[in-house]
DNA sequence: CCGAATTACGACTATCGTAATTATC
DNA sequence: GATAATTACGATAGTCGTAATTCGG
C-alpha cells in the first residue's frame, strides 16, 4: 500500500469513475483500474462495486474513503510544512486585506494558522 | 515522497543510527542511506546532521518526525479498518471480563471502540 | 581496527502507457 | 456507436543489495 494508491482511490471516488479520475491525476484509465485493484488486494476488501456500469463504493469503501482523505490530509499537511521549513523560504507571511471585507472569520483562519505553523512569523499588514 | 520512505526516516530517528534502523526493517545500510536523502531532497530540508560521528536530528526533522509519526499512525489504522473490514472476519466481537475488575475504565474504553468500528457488533457476555 | 555513513553499480521489481476486449447505456 | 472498465504486454523507472570508499572512535 502506498499514497499514490490512496490518492487514485479518493480521486476515483470523488469524481465517480475511473475516466474523469484518469484525466484529474493525469494517468490513463488502465493505469487506475490496476492501481486500484491491487490496493483492493492489499488491503483484502472490495473497494468499488462494478456490477453496474459505473462504478459505485461499497460500504466498506464508503468507511475507509473518510480515514484515506484524512490520511490524505495529514501527508499533504507533512509535505507543506517541510517546504515551510526548507530554510529560506518564507520565514514571514505577511497577509493584507480589504477593509471591506468582514475580519470574524479571517482572524478565526488566521488563529487556525498560528496554532499549526507557530514558527511562522504572521503579520497583518 | 511515499510511505517507505517516512518510516525509514522515523526508524532511523527512533533507533538513533542507520545500522540499527537497518536491523530493524530488515534492509542494508546504504539502502536507508539513499532513501533518507531522497526523501530530504523530496522535501527539501536536510533531517539528520552528518557532522557528528553519529548522525543527530535537524531542528527542521525534529518538527518533520512527530508530523511523520502521526502520519504513520494514520496509515496504520487505515490498514487496519481494511483488515477489520474484509468480510467475514470478525462481524462480531463478544467481550466477557471477570466482575472482579472495575468496570468503569472497561466501558470507557468500550465506548470509543464502538464509535471508531460502529459497525462491529459488540456482545459483552 | 571496528563501526558508521556514503557512493557506485548491476539486477530486479514494479509501474506506466498503448493496444485490444468486453460490456453497458 | 460511444463511454466505461478490464486484460495483456512491452518499455521505462525506481529500488534493492553487494561491493568498495571514507571518516570518526
Amino acid at each position: 500500500m502506498n499514497l499514490d494508491q490512496i490518492r487514485i482511490f479518493v480521486t476515483i471516488a470523488e469524481t465517480g469513475s475511473l475516466g474523469a479520475a484518469a484525466k484529474a491525476l493525469f494517468r490513463t484509465q488502465p493505469t487506475l483500474s490496476v492501481a486500484l485493484k491491487k490496493l483492493e488486494e492489499a488491503l483484502g476488501v472490495q473497494l468499488f462495486s462494478r456490477k453496474a456500469y459505473r462504478m459505485s463504493l461499497t460500504a466498506a469503501g464508503k468507511q475507509l474513503l473518510r480515514k484515506a482523505q484524512y490520511l490524505l490530509e495529514q501527508a499533504r499537511e507533512f509535505e507543506n510544512l517541510g517546504r515551510y521549513l526548507s530554510s529560506g523560504h518564507e520565514p514571514e507571511l505577511r497577509v493584507a486585506f480589504d477593509p471591506l471585507i468582514p475580519i470574524q472569520p479571517i482572524l478565526h483562519i488566521l488563529k487556525t494558522f498560528e496554532q499549526k505553523y507557530c514558527q511562522t512569523q504572521l503579520t497583518l499588514v
